[in-house]
DNA sequence: ACGTTTCTTGTCTTGCCTCGGAGGC
DNA sequence: CAAGACAAGAAACGT
C-alpha cells in the first residue's frame, strides 16, 4: 500500500494538521517508501538519497511517531551548527503536540541537566560525543537517534567523531540519513538497519560539461550540445541563464578566484530590480561585524546583482548575501565550498568552476575533489517552485579532459563510506572518550571498540597500542581508570595529543610574562587554528614577535611552516587582546573578519583548555597566566576592561571609549548616565545604562 | 623619442568545520 | 597530479 496523501497517514490528526499548516498535502516517493518499509513502526533505517529530497520530514515523522508511542526521547544529530539551528527552528512546529524541543551545540549555551526537560534535542556530533563523556541521565535514557549527513564519516578529521557517535547510538533505535554512497548495503548492515535508497529529487537535474577551449561548448549527459559566444565560458553561460530568468551558483576552489569571478560577472550588466538592489546595498552598509575592505568590494558587486561568499567574510555579510539570493535580488553568487555543505541555497544553475583543489597534506599538488563532493554541489541545482529543471555544469579546458571528467563525476557512483578511525590521533581519542563514559571498564571498552566500522584487524592492532599510549602519557592508570588529568582532558574535549603537547611544554618551561609563548604552544596543537603564511611573512614573523616561544624553531621545512603558522596565530591573538583596531589586524595579516572570528573562537576554547590542563597538573603559575589570558581572548580586551564589558552591548571598542572617559566599572555607568549618553549617543547610551543596571543588580 | 598598452615570463598562493563554560532558555 | 593572480620586464604600438 503506497501512502501518498498525508491524510492517509496512520498518525494523530494533530500531526497531519502540522503538515497541512506547512502546505504539505502529499508525500514524495522517498517519503512514502520509508513509511512503507516501516518508519512509523520504529524500524531501524538507513536512508540514502540526494540533497533536498525531503529527508528531514522523514526524520520528523520517525521521531514524532516514536515519541507519541511512548518513546522516552529523541536526539537529532547534524555535523554543522548552522544545520542544528535550522532543524531546531523547523522542529518547533511540533510543540503544538506538546513535544518540547531543545537544542545544544557550541554556540547555544545549555547545561547538560537543563536538557532533560526536552523530548527532542537537536545537536552536533561533537557536542553529542562530548555529552556522552559526562553521561547525563537524559542522554542515557534517550532511545531514538537520527544521524543526519552520515556521509561526513568520510571526512578525515571529523569522520571519526561521526563514527564513534554512531557506535554508541546504534545500541538504541536509529535512523541514519546520508547522501548517496556506493556501499549503502554494507553501512546498513553495520548499523543493523534496512537500506532505503532512491535517486528521486524534487526538481530534475541535467548534468553537463562546459568545455572552455577556443570555442565554448556545453554538452549535457542527455546528448544535447550547444555552443556559446564569448571568451570565458563561465561568463557566457552565466549571462545566458540570468537572461532566461534563472540564478547561478558558481563554485571556485579558492577565495581569490571566487572574488575575481564575481568581479568579472559584475561587468555583464545583468537585468536587475533596481529598488530592491539599492535597499539591499544600503543594508549591507549597515552590517556591523564586517571589515571595511570586504564591505566596500561587496557593495560594488551587489549593485550589479552579484556577490562572492566564503568563510573569510563576517557572519553578518554572509547572512545578508544568502538572504539576498533567496529573495532573488542577487542573481549570481560565486562561492568556495562553504555553500555546498551548509544550509540549502539552491539556484537554477550550478557551475563547478574547478575540480582541483589545493591540499597542504599532498604538498605542492592539487587533488581532484571527490565524486561525493561534486554531487553535493550539483545537488544545489534547481529551485523547487521556480525552476522546472536544474542544471549543473563542470568547467574543463579541453575536449580530451571532458570525457574523463564526465565519466568520473556524472556517470560513476560516489565513493564508499569508509572508517577514518584508523590512525593514532583518531583512535586514541576514541578510546579516551569511551573510558570517560559512565560505568566504563576495560572489558566494556574492548567490546565497544569492535562495533566501529573499522576493519577488525586494524582495530586489533591499534587497541593494545592505544592502551599503552594512554597509560604512558598518564591519561589512564594501570587498572584502566582515568587519571585526574585524563578525566579533565576528556571533559574539555581536546585531542589527547594536544593535551600531551600542553603537558610536556608546560612541565618543562618556566612561566613567562609574555602571552606569545602560550598562544603559540596552543596554536601548535592539533586543535589549533591554521593561518596561511606568505613568503614575505616567513622572513618577518620571528623578527616582529615581541618575545620568544616555548618551543624551538624547527629546521625541517614542513615543520617550520607549522611553527610559523602557529606564530602568526599567536601574533594575531596578541594584537587582538592588546586592543589593536580590527581593520588594522585584518590588513596587517591579510585575513578576513570571518577568519579573525574563528581564530578567536578556537583560541578562546584552547586558552581555557590550557588553563584547565595546567590546573589539573598543579602548575599553578602557568594556570594563573592562562586563566587571565583566557578571560581576555573572547572579547579582545586588556585586563582593565574586563569589568566593563560584562555589560551587554559593550565590546572592546565602546568599552575602551568609556574607560578613556573615566568610566571604568558598570557602576560608573549608572552614576554618570548623562555622560554615557553623550559618549555613546542618546539611544545607545540609554540601552547601555539599562543593561548596566541589570548587571550591577545581579551582583548585589 | 617617449609614453602607453599588450604580451611574456616567472613567482607566489591556495576550503571548511566542530569541540568548554558561566548563568538560567 | 594545477591554475589563476600578480609583478616585472620586454615588446609592440601610437603620437
Amino acid at each position: 500500500m503506497k501512502i501518498v496523501s498525508v491524510d492517509d497517514l496512520p498518525l494523530d490528526g494533530k500531526v497531519i494538521q502540522v503538515l497541512r499548516n506547512r502546505g504539505i498535502v502529499s508525500l514524495n516517493p522517498v517519503q512514502s517508501e520509508a513509511i512503507e518499509k516501516g518508519l512509523l513502526e520504529g524500524k531501524r533505517m538507513l536512508l540514502t538519497s540526494p540533497t533536498g529530497s525531503g529527508k528531514t520530514l522523514i526524520a520528523e515523522l520517525g521521531m514524532i511517531s516514536h515519541l507519541l508511542k511512548g518513546g522516552k526521547r529523541a536526539v537529532y544529530v547534524t555535523p554543522l551548527r548552522a544545520l542544528t539551528a535550522e532543524k531546531y527552528s523547523t522542529f518547533g512546529d511540533w510543540e503544538t503536540l506538546g513535544i518540547k524541543v531543545g537544542v545544544t551545540s557550541g554556540d547555544y549555551d545549555a547545561e547538560d541537566a537543563f536538557l532533560s526537560k526536552y523530548d527532542l534535542v537537536v545537536t552536533t556530533y561533537e557536542k553529542l560525543d562530548s555529552l556522552w563523556r559526562h553521561g547525563p541521565e537524559w542522554l542515557l535514557e534517550t532511545d531514538y537517534f537520527v544521524l543526519d549527513e552520515l556521509h561526513y564519516m568520510n571526512d578525515g578529521k571529523r569522520g571519526p567523531i561521526v563514527e564513534s557517535v554512531a557506535v554508541r547510538a546504534k545500541r538504541r533505535k536509529i535512523l541514519a540519513l546520508s547522501a548517496t554512497v556506493s556501499n549503502g548495503e554494507a553501512i546498513a548492515k553495520w548499523l543493523n538497519a534496512e537500506l532505503v535508497n532512491t535517486n528521486w529529487r524534487p526538481v530534475p537535474l541535467r548534468e553537463g560539461i562546459l568545455i572552455n577551449d577556443r570555442k565554448i561548448t556545453l554538452s549535457f549527459s542527455d546528448g544535447t550540445t550547444l555552443t556559446l559566444k564569448g571568451s570565458d565560458g563561465i561568463l557566457s553561460y552565466t549571462e545566458k541563464v540570468v537572461e532566461e530568468g534563472g540564478q547561478v551558483l558558481i563554485f571556485r576552489s579558492s577565495r581569490k578566484m571566487a572574488e575575481t569571478t564575481a568581479k568579472k560577472v559584475a561587468s555583464l550588466n545583468l537585468k536587475l530590480r533596481r529598488g530592491e538592489v539599492d535597499s539591499l546595498a544600503s543594508r549591507l552598509e549597515e552590517v556591523e561585524d564586517a571589515g571595511s575592505e570586504e564591505k566596500n568590494t561587496l557593495l560594488e558587486l551587489i549593485k550589479k546583482g552579484v556577490a562572492f561568499h566564503h568563510a573569510g567574510l563576517s557572519k553578518g555579510l554572509r547572512d545578508l548575501i544568502e538572504e539576498g539570493f533567496r529573495k532573488r535580488i542577487i542573481k549570481v553568487i560565486t562561492a568556495t565550498p562553504t555553500l555546498a555543505a551548509g544550509v540549502n541555497l539552491p539556484a537554477r544553475s550550478v557551475i563547478i568552476g574547478d575540480i582541483h583543489r589545493f591540499n597542504r597534506r599532498i604538498l605542492g599538488f592539487q587533488e581532484e575533489i571527490s565524486v561525493m563532493e561534486y554531487k553535493q554541489m550539483s545537488g544545489r541545482a534547481g529551485r523547487p517552485g521556480y525552476d522546472s529543471e536544474g542544471e549543473a555544469v563542470i568547467v574543463v579546458r579541453n575536449r580530451r579532459e571532458a570525457e574523463r571528467i564526465a565519466r568520473k563525476y556524472i556517470f560513476s557512483p560516489p565513493e564508499p563510506l569508509e572508517s577514518k578511525l584508523g590512525n593514532e590521533s583518531a583512535f586514541y581519542s576514541f578510546l579516551l572518550g569511551l573510558f570517560a563514559e559512565k560505568g566504563s571498564s576495560e572489558e566494556r571498552v574492548r567490546n565497544l571498540v569492535y562495533e566501529a566500522f573499522l576493519d577488525r584487524n586494524v582495530t586489533e592492532s591499534y587497541l593494545e597500542q592505544g592502551f599503552s599510549w594512554l597509560k604512558e602519557n598518564e591519561f589512564l592508570t594501570n587498572d584502566y581508570k582515568l587519571t585526574v588529568f585524563g578525566r579533565r582532558v576528556a571533559d574539555i574535549y581536546i585531542n589527547p595529543f594536544s593535551a600531551k603537547i600542553i603537558k610536556d611544554v608546560l612541565t618543562s618551561s618556566q612561566s613567562e610574562d609574555c602571552d606569545i609563548p602560550y598562544l603559540h604552544m596552543l596554536a601548535m596543537t592539533p586543535d589549533g587554528p591554521i593561518a596561511n603564511v606568505s613568503k614575505q611573512e616567513e622572513d618577518d614573523l620571528v623578527y616582529v614577535s615581541p618575545c620568544p616561544t616555548f618551543m624551538e624553531e624547527p629546521d625541517d621545512e614542513d615543520e617550520l611552516y607549522e611553527y610559523l603558522s602557529a606564530l602568526k596565530i599567536a601574533l594575531i591573538v596578541h594584537d587582538w587582546v592588546e586592543e589593536t583596531e580590527e581593520d588594522t589586524i585584518l590588513s596587517k595579516y591579510n585575513i578576513g573578519s570571518g577568519d579573525l572570528r574563528s581564530i578567536v573562537e578556537t583560541m578562546d576554547w584552547l586558552t581555557y583548555s590550557g588553563y584547565q590542563v595546567a590546573k589539573a597538573l598543579k602548575l599553578e603559575s602557568h594556570a594563573e597566566i592562562l586563566h587571565k589570558l583566557n578571560r581576555r581572548v573572547y572579547d579582545g580586551v586588556k585586563e582593565e576592561l574586563l569589568d566593563l564589558i560584562r555589560v551587554p552591548g559593550i565590546g572592546r571598542k565602546r568599552g575602551r571609549l568609556l574607560y578613556q572617559n573615566g568610566l571604568t566599572k558598570p557602576e560608573d555607568l549608572l552614576m554618570n548616565q548623562e555622560k554615557v549618553k553623550s559618549i555613546l549617543g542618546e539611544k545607545l547610551g540609554e540601552k547601555v545604562v539599562k543593561e548596566a543596571a541589570r548587571v550591577v543588580g545581579g551582583v548585589l
